[in-house]
DNA sequence: TTGGGTCCTG
DNA sequence: CAGGACCCAA
């Protein structure tokens, strides 16, 4: 069958992604803001790959990153209007507001331990942006590209667990 | 030609 | 978030 059918006849058998797949792709960006197509079959074993569903989880990850960087430029511009002079004054720590309006975006009920490492990423991305404006940078179209080239490398291992059918209830119990 | 990606919309 | 236009590398 065609992959166009294959999409096709995925719409009719109700498969898919399900609302739990999108919980568990959003805590997921915690660890990883750039994951391969490869990477998300490893995590998602219980769910049937077709082009359409591939697709859509690296359009969730993209929307994803679209939040996390409007958010980041938001902010940077927002520290350099009070008077923020260098990056080394910022920080993203758990009480931050930065820290407050990304973990409502990607864990909304709050049930998931967010890793250190994801605090580091945000506040390195932070100060990134807040030294691009700064600098004038901004002023080239395409002055975004330069960080996210350096954000990209930045991705840590996904938790084995995450690759559990079940993963997200073994998750938010414990 | 494809598969990722970004950007802009709704 | 999904769609669509558009870009770029494989």
């Amino acid at each position: 069958m065609s992959t166009r059918g294959a999409c096709f006849f995925s719409i009719l058998l109700r498969e898919g992604l399900s609302p739990n797949h999108l919980k568990k792709a959003k805590v997921m960006f915690f660890y990883t803001r750039y994951p391969s197509s490869n990477t998300l079959k490893m995590y998602f074993p219980d769910v049937k790959f077709n082009r359409c569903i591939t697709s859509q989880l690296i359009k969730w990850f993209s929307n994803f990153r679209e939040f996390f960087y409007i958010q980041m430029e938001k902010f940077a511009r927002q520290a350099i209007n009070d008077g923020v002079l260098t990056a080394d004054d910022l920080s993203v720590t758990c009480d931050s507001e930065l820290y407050r309006v990304l973990n409502m975006h990607y864990n909304k009920s709050n049930d998931f331990q967010v890793p250190e490492r994801f605090l580091e990423v945000a506040q390195i991305t932070f100060r990134e942006f807040f030294r691009a404006v700064v600098s004038g940078k901004d002023v080239d179209p395409s002055w975004k590209k330069a960080i996210y080239k350096v954000i990209c490398k930045l991705d840590s291992e996904v938790p084995e667990i995450f690759k559990s059918k079940n993963c997200l209830q073994k998750l938010l119990h414990e």
